[in-house]
DNA sequence: AGGATTTTGGAATATTTGTTCCACAGGGTC
DNA sequence: GACCCTGTGGAACAAATATTCCAAAATCCT
């Protein structure tokens, strides 16, 4: 991910570490308002990304040009300017995303190279946001449900396909009962459901109508649903007893998948690992 | 920081839960673009509080009006005042990527949260090392080759089937000729390959036989092969005109898929935009 | 198909927010 | 006490951001 911000002073933190660092070196033989200015930040530096110089300045109670100073004594071009250092902090390389997005389309109409740089920019960005976001409640439920059942059903059709397939090949590896329900030779599998099984169902947005069909039926006939989608108001959440949700940055039209399959084996292996 | 604001309207959230809450009860029967706006705003409630209008309206790709009429649906009276109450209950748990993995692993190992942040690391290696040993001449032809080529003949069994299957979608979502063979009926496919097609074989150690003779059949046919592998030692490289190599680093048994799945789409998506 | 209704995009406007600048206050020095 | 020099506040200005509004497009009913 180039840097986005290109004309950074010299002398500009470049990291929250680094302005905590030049708050220290810098308090001392200080003028009062500034000195107020930095007691003031230093104490709330975590509420810079979220305020407007108004607010920091009658937190520190002086007026918002003192703060302005401040932050030029900081080696910052102004509040702005060190505003976005906290805000991109908050969670590593977020904006400019759509603007890349009409780069590529504008561009030289992505080389190879171009589009595998970007589809891994996605996926290393959807592996950070899995780790920020995962629900260790509903991942422990997930894994003592399916833990516990007889056997377990696949689901998942379209782009969720090669999850459920790769769910299910670890499964069988890890020797627990497992189907992969396919479309194949469209068969009504809805009585293969049996009392005791679970049912693992994969959709995400535009949602498979079978894929829902199916966990469904799956919960009308007593069966635990774990579904596995892309935000709690996926229409799964209707079937499914336990939901586990993982955001997926796509780019383009297509996701990478990287932090659905690595949340899929996780729970693949933790399962195996509980039936033992 | 005491509540300042009042006049609140009734009907309008006033916490984040009230918020994901309507956004469920909502997202139903919603016009597109209103759509978009919940179905973005619900993946990215966590940086509504440092983000505006235009950057929501980016990602969401939608126009900012859009994004304020959402935000009234919501029940507020704008943006504004929805940010407000994402500001005012924001606190950064430092969603710092590494520490968030540290705490992860810290449960205790072979707890399903330490496996995800496993596989969340191992695909994360795998990302970085694609980005640095990406052969570019390779994916060139690659590409060159297949997007010449009448019909695409996707092959991929076991842990390779997954990537077959994701790549077959997003070529068949672009409307590019192309064929996925899995084992299903056990048919001899050979008859298949005809004049002009190419193939597309992935497979990895311990490579399977079924690939490894259809790509074989299909070189002798005088199909151009493109191989997808682990290492340029791999036995595909026989059969294969061009070799595409992606080293995966795996954790337990498992591979994240992450690196090879990257590389894939890409690979799909410059073949379907090269043969426009 | 035709008319009513909803949805949409974007230009115009309003509002908030950030920044600059300058006149002035205070405190130290000669 | 006059002179500088640093520090200060706030008014004026500039930039950004949010919001409204309306004509055009799409959609939904007969």
């Amino acid at each position: 991910m180039p840097n986005d911000h290109p004309p950074a002073n010299p002398g500009e933190p470049t990291t929250v570490e680094a302005v905590r660092e030049r708050l220290v070196a810098v308090t001392g033989g200080l003028p009062k308002r500034l000195r107020q200015c930095a007691d003031y930040v230093a104490q709330n530096l975590d509420r810079i990304a979220v305020s407007t110089v108004a607010d920091i300045a009658a937190g520190a109670d002086v007026p918002p040009s003192a703060v302005i100073r401040f932050c030029q004594l900081l080696g910052f071009s102004g509040y702005s300017d060190m505003q976005r250092l906290f805000r991109d902090a908050y969670s590593p390389g977020w904006p400019n995303y759509a603007t890349r997005l009409e780069n590529l389309k504008s561009g030289p109409s992505g080389s190879p190279r171009a589009m595998v740089a970007e589809f891994i920019e996605a996926g290393r960005m959807s592996l950070e946001k899995l780790a920020q976001s995962l629900d260790d409640a509903a991942l422990e439920q997930a894994v003592a449900t399916l833990a516990g059942a007889g056997t377990i059903h696949v689901v998942g059709f379209r782009r969720a396909y090669p999850v459920a397939s790769y769910l299910a090949y670890v499964l069988a590896k890890m020797e627990v009962p497992a189907i992969l329900h396919h479309g194949a030779g469209h068969l009504d599998q809805r009585f293969a459901l049996r009392p005791g099984d679970a049912m693992l169902a994969i959709t995400f947005a535009p949602y498979s109508d079978e894929t829902l069909a199916l966990a469904a039926a799956a919960r009308a006939a007593g069966l635990a649903v774990v579904g596995l989608t892309d935000t709690a108001a996926s229409p799964l959440s209707r079937s499914a007893n336990t939901l586990l949700t993982v955001t997926e940055v796509d780019f383009g039209a297509f996701r990478s998948l990287s932090a659905t399959i690595a949340l899929a084996i996780s729970l693949a292996v933790a399962v195996g690992t509980a039936r033992r």
